[in-house]
DNA sequence: AAATTCAGCAACCGCTTCTAT
DNA sequence: TATAGAAGCGGTTGCTGAATT
């Protein structure tokens, strides 16, 4: 049987956006609103794949996109964000405002690749490059439970579940490492529990355990990806005896805790 | 000055996930 | 519950301009 393609090949243009063709969809969109982009071209007189005009205006056309170089914290965010969520791009650019996932995975692998390599960091694993390849290929080892300082059964069963969901889980500043915001094991792991390195402290993936946190998972769920959308399902039975990290990490004072245990004074826990 | 190589990035392709029926 | 269609995502390709020979 097979799916229909996306669009009439035949009568479809490729390749590089014209200006007239960039003005025809802005105006389409700016009267009509981003909708259902398979009968969009159609309607906005644009002999395009409907997959084509939605790559354009995300990527290049949006009014809120934020043009230019990408400044060193950007690039540190980046960095720090994959080696939490992997290639998982769309949700880098999540944390990005006014950055692509397009453009984010183009400057990856074309600048912050290199970067590592030349600070000797596996630009995959987040790990030395003289490391021996012991490694999993997940973001962490789990064979070794006491990597993981202070962690409840509960969190690291969530952990465990897979490497998408082990990285989201983690929240203020990924400190189940060696604190220097890789979240590879090293090999010594501290059992002390560490303050945030302050590189992490800028990254807020606002998706601690508990109650509150589920709640601002909840705040993605239309759109959510598949792995979110299970992570949300996952959590709920958990919810009544799950805790944010940040106490489990020790973090005390109120500039170390996550936004959820500041908004809920330390509620969230 | 011409040819070649390289880097950066826009766009495409195919697969997965989500949603409506 | 199953299915088809639409949307989203990530990997890859190929074009373009800059740098090098």
């Amino acid at each position: 049987m097979g799916r229909s393609p996306c669009c009439e090949k035949a009568h479809t243009n490729k390749g590089a956006w014209t200006k007239e063709e960039d003005q025809r969809l802005i105006n389409y969109i700016r009267s009509h609103g981003e909708g259902c982009w398979r009968s969009l071209p159609k309607a906005a007189g644009l002999l395009r794949c409907g997959k084509s005009c939605r790559l354009r205006w995300i990527n290049y056309l949006r009014p809120d996109l934020k043009r230019g170089n990408f400044t060193e914290e950007e690039d540190e965010l980046i960095i720090k964000l994959h080696s939490l969520l992997g290639n998982k791009w769309s949700l880098i650019a999540g944390r990005l405002p006014g950055r692509t996932d397009n453009e984010i995975k183009n400057y990856w692998n074309t600048h912050i690749k290199r970067k590592l390599i030349s600070r000797g960091v596996d630009p995959q694993t987040h790990r030395p490059l003289t490391a021996t390849t012991a490694a999993s290929n997940s973001q962490f080892d789990f064979g070794n439970a006491s990597q993981l300082p202070s962690l409840s059964l509960t969190e690291f069963a969530l952990m465990s579940q897979n490497t998408l969901k082990q990285s989201t889980l983690i929240t203020a500043g990924e400190s189940l490492d060696d604190g220097k915001c890789s979240s590879g094991t090293t090999e010594e792991a501290d059992p002390q529990p560490l303050p945030p390195h302050k590189n992490c402290q800028s990254i807020d993936l606002d998706l601690s355990i508990g109650l509150g946190p589920y709640h601002s998972l909840i705040r993605e769920s239309s759109s959510s990806n598949s792995a979110e959308s299970k992570l949300q399902k996952m959590e709920v039975p958990f919810a009544a005896e799950a805790v944010c990290l940040c106490w489990q990490l020790g973090f005390q004072s109120v500039g170390q805790l996550c936004n959820n245990c500041q908004s809920n004074q330390g509620l969230c826990r």
